[in-house]
RNA sequence: GUGGAUGUAGCUCAGUUGGUUAGAGCACCAGGUUGUGGCCCUGGGGGUCGGGGGUUCAAGUCCCCUCAUUCACCCCA
């Protein structure tokens, strides 16, 4: 279009109705987790650069998608790409490993990251997601992971099925490393060039390719070399989410992007979504917030979920209603009494609204059978007699009624 | 960051081998009904054809650049 000024690539405009969608996922999203006991946070939109930094150097989203600036006072800021490391900062500064164990906590609002926009994929998009501070245990992943379920489900995609893998601990996973850097140095010649610049930067990751995919199928299996504790907690993590009536399934190759993850990782996607894999992803990271300089042990688990993707593949269970509101119209000079009347309306709790444009009676009950509802018409020689005509739109019935009888008839009605 | 597709009214789109004042449907506004909507009829407002440059007697149409959108890769929510 000719608009000169556009918005910023990669970023929307929300208009209704999808604003009013959005909100009601959030309410879903935010009440769901309150009944699982997590509470809400709410932390800057942007942090010193080096908390980012500190928790994931070299990825993808710190490395080359930072949106960052420096303030007039020199301080160098980011733009958060993403809710953990910010809560993670907000759990340790404001010292709530003090509190009682474990701490609950969810946040929501907006991430950016500059990346090349594509189908459900923003430089700035919503975030719902849930941290739980303080537990080692397999229990507090099942919670975790159990309270993403719920929400996703609750705004009507039922029976999700989790993709779990544990990528082990500090102890295991060195061993697994090598034994997965010596198979694909074998392969070397075959592989993608992207991958062979991954065996050497993070093999991890050589997982995840989808070009050398007949490669990986004879990769070594991480659960071959989880220890004994990696092996225990995976188990009876997915052993709790079977319990809870969830659908697990193990998916060997997911590893994740972001490099803090320690033990369990998870995703869910969806079908209608294409390339756009994920709806939502987290895992266990019990050394972020001591790289945050936390106490020594503060083990944590938590999750993002990417709210315009779940938008977009529940969109159909969200129509909007239209709101039986009142439409208050007036005969030419009763401009006047029609916005008080409507004013008086709202203050009964009805949702009421009245021209603005001293339009004609036949214009406004155009306007007003689009919004489908209520019309009250004020004026002529009824309002004389202390009497407004009423009409109900749907089906062209009219009478009239005293002004005292008014908010009566529109309740009776409305029920 | 790499590769492909697309950009004509608020929306969905026509526009023939380049050829006069660029069209339709929907939406919007007004009138037909001087106190009554949704249907119908009539009329109206809206476009620097994404932007810039070039070729040509002539460019919405051809060429180059740019911006934006979109799809895939990368990566991720």
């Amino acid at each position: 279009m000719r608009a000169e000024f556009q918005r910023p690539r990669g970023t929307q405009d929300i208009l209704p109705p999808t604003s009013q969608k959005m909100e009601q996922i959030r309410r879903i999203a935010v009440d769901t987790a309150q009944r699982f006991g997590y509470l809400l946070v709410e932390t800057p939109v942007f942090e010193q650069t080096p908390v980012f930094m500190r928790v994931g150097e070299s990825t993808d989203i710190v490395q080359h998608e930072r949106y960052s600036f420096t303030d007039t006072g020199g301080v160098d800021l980011t733009l958060r790409p993403e809710g953990t490391a910010a809560i993670a900062r907000a759990y340790v500064e404001n010292g709530m490993f003090n509190q009682p164990q474990p701490v609950r906590l969810c946040y929501y609002g907006p991430m950016f990251r500059r990346e090349r926009p594509q189908a459900l994929r923003y430089r700035q998009h919503t975030q719902f997601g849930a941290e739980l501070y303080g537990s080692v245990q397999p229990e507090a992943d099942a919670e975790v992971i159990l309270l993403a379920c719920a929400v996703v489900e609750k705004v009507g995609l039922p029976d999700p099925v989790i993709r779990v893998n544990s990528i082990g601990c500090s102890k295991c996973r060195p061993r697994y490393r090598e034994a997965l850097i010596g198979y694909y140095q074998e392969q070397r010649s075959q592989l993608c060039p992207d991958c062979q610049t991954r065996i050497n930067t993070n093999p991890l990751r050589l997982l995840d390719c989808k070009i050398d995919i007949a490669i990986r199928e004879q990769a070594p299996d991480i659960k071959e070399f989880w220890c004994e504790d990696c092996s225990a907690h995976y188990s009876q993590l997915t052993e709790l989410l079977v319990l809870s009536g969830r659908q697990v399934s193990r998916d060997p190759f997911l590893v994740r992007g972001l490099d803090y993850y320690n033990r369990t990782v998870f995703e869910i996607g969806h079908p209608s979504m294409g390339s756009q894999a994920a709806l939502f992803g987290g895992g266990r990271y019990d050394g972020l917030a001591t790289a945050l300089d936390g106490p020594e042990s503060t083990p944590a688990v938590g999750f993002g979920m990417g709210i315009e993707r779940l938008l977009s593949v529940v969109e159909k269970n969200f129509e909007i209603l239209p709101l039986t509101r009142v439409y208050v119209a007036h005969l030419p000079g009763f401009e006047g009494p029609s916005l008080v009347l409507a004013e008086q309306l709202r203050r009964e709790g009805f949702p009421a609204e009245s021209d603005l444009l001293r339009r004609s009676l036949k214009a406004q009950l155009r306007d007003a059978g689009r919004r489908s509802g209520v019309v009250v018409i004020v004026g002529g020689q009824e309002w004389e007699q202390g009497e407004v005509g009423v009409k109900w739109l749907e089906n062209g019935v009219q009478m009239t009624v005293k002004r005292e009888e008014l908010s009566d008839l529109l309740r009776r009605q409305s029920e």
